[in-house]
DNA sequence: CCTCTTACGGATCGCACGATCCATAAGTTG
DNA sequence: CAACTTATGGATCGTGCGATCCGTAAGAGG
């Protein structure tokens, strides 16, 4: 049964969209309701209000969007299908990619849209931590794995290569904003690797490089 | 010739630091004239003003106090006269103490403060970014000075090495703010120089690691 | 002691913020 | 067509923002 009432005249879809966009480029605190108003189609508040509830629900739906779609770079960290090494590499080399992504904002939404908040927002700070302690874990399991299947060596050193993994993927966010290309960042992707690789069991090469 | 007028009755320079710390800790926007004032020592409106001119003001000359102080963390990097390498780890391991100084706020200034800014703020940003950009600079000439005195091969990837170690840098402001231990950091320290290490010309170890 | 200069407390400014209200419009349902 | 439901435009709310103003206080200089 199709919903009654008078119909809805802006595209929601297209109006979360403009706000995630927005608030992944300028942050949640420091965009203001007039500007979300303005890109989301200049709708006015009572249609905002209306249907989206607050600018804090907002943001989380916006949040919750980002990680379902972009977000997903990070989806084979949690895959253990698939071999350790190439799991860090994908995520890392996507979100490169999708970071640089010219048509998109630069960086990660996770790391630099709630980097600044008032007390009276350290709930939504709290609430992307989170979801970055999530991407640090999967990462650290991921070194885990890797050793524990023989991949690395036993005397790697799990949390300093797991931490360095995860530096590279919140400094990228940094970055690539103040202008560091993609090529740059996936030649530090590449030396990470080589450091994964100077740490297998079957390395064999004596100048620990894989060309 | 001593100043004449009425003696100021707060320490402008106690105020200072105390204006730095918070707006280290929450930045710029995020933080308002009412809390600040709370922090400076309670001090009313119109001290405020005579003594700073501006909310910005105060930020900028928060921001020159922390590069002449904590910031100094980074000045090996600029020490021509140290060892590329030694440069870089000392850099690194300063950066990481002193980010994870339980007495002062968690992560660096220069990357947190000004990550999220309204447009009418951007040239703040801009300034901020710049300092960032002097480091990165800083760091790529380190690298590039050790592949000019053969210290590292010279077919070793400048580019990223440089990124690799510029990414864990401004990485670790994040990740000690969301809690990663100082013991971690140090050992991503460490995990980066090995690499460095597996790049060096002098390096026979069949395993690639200075242990 | 009087004047000059600077600092102080406290009221207040204009404005933009996030949010709400209400009368009206535009559909669906019976 | 009448009743109902939801959306819209536009005025408006209360609050907190950064900043200014003013009358008074406290020291220095002549």
């Amino acid at each position: 049964m199709a919903r009654t009432g008078r119909p809805r005249e802006f595209d929601r879809d297209a109006a979360l969209d403009a706000a995630m966009q927005i608030f992944w480029r300028q942050g949640y605190e420091t965009t203001s309701l007039h500007q979300l108003k303005q890109v989301m189609g200049g709708l006015s508040a009572a249609s905002f209000y209306g249907a989206f509830g607050s600018k804090e629900s907002l943001y989380r739906e916006a949040l919750t969007r980002y990680l379902g779609t972009y977000g997903q770079v990070m989806a084979p960290l949690h895959d253990e299908t698939l071999k350790p090494r190439d799991a860090l590499e994908q995520a890392l080399r996507r979100s490169a990619r999708m970071q640089t992504d010219e048509r998109l904002p630069q960086g990660c939404m996770v790391v630099l849209s709630t980097t600044n908040a008032s007390p009276e927002n350290d709930h939504l700070q709290a609430f992307v931590a989170a979801e970055r302690q999530r991407t640090r874990n999967a990462i650290r399991r991921c070194v885990e794995r890797a050793t524990a299947a023989g991949e690395l060596r036993q005397d790697a050193d799990v949390v300093g290569l797991a931490v360095l993994a995860e530096a590279l993927l919140v400094g990228m966010s940094v970055q690539v904003r103040d202008g560091v290309s993609r090529a740059s960042i996936e030649a530090a992707v590449s030396n990470l690797l080589q450091l994964w690789d100077a740490n297998r069991t079957d390395d064999l090469n004596p100048r620990c490089r894989q060309r």
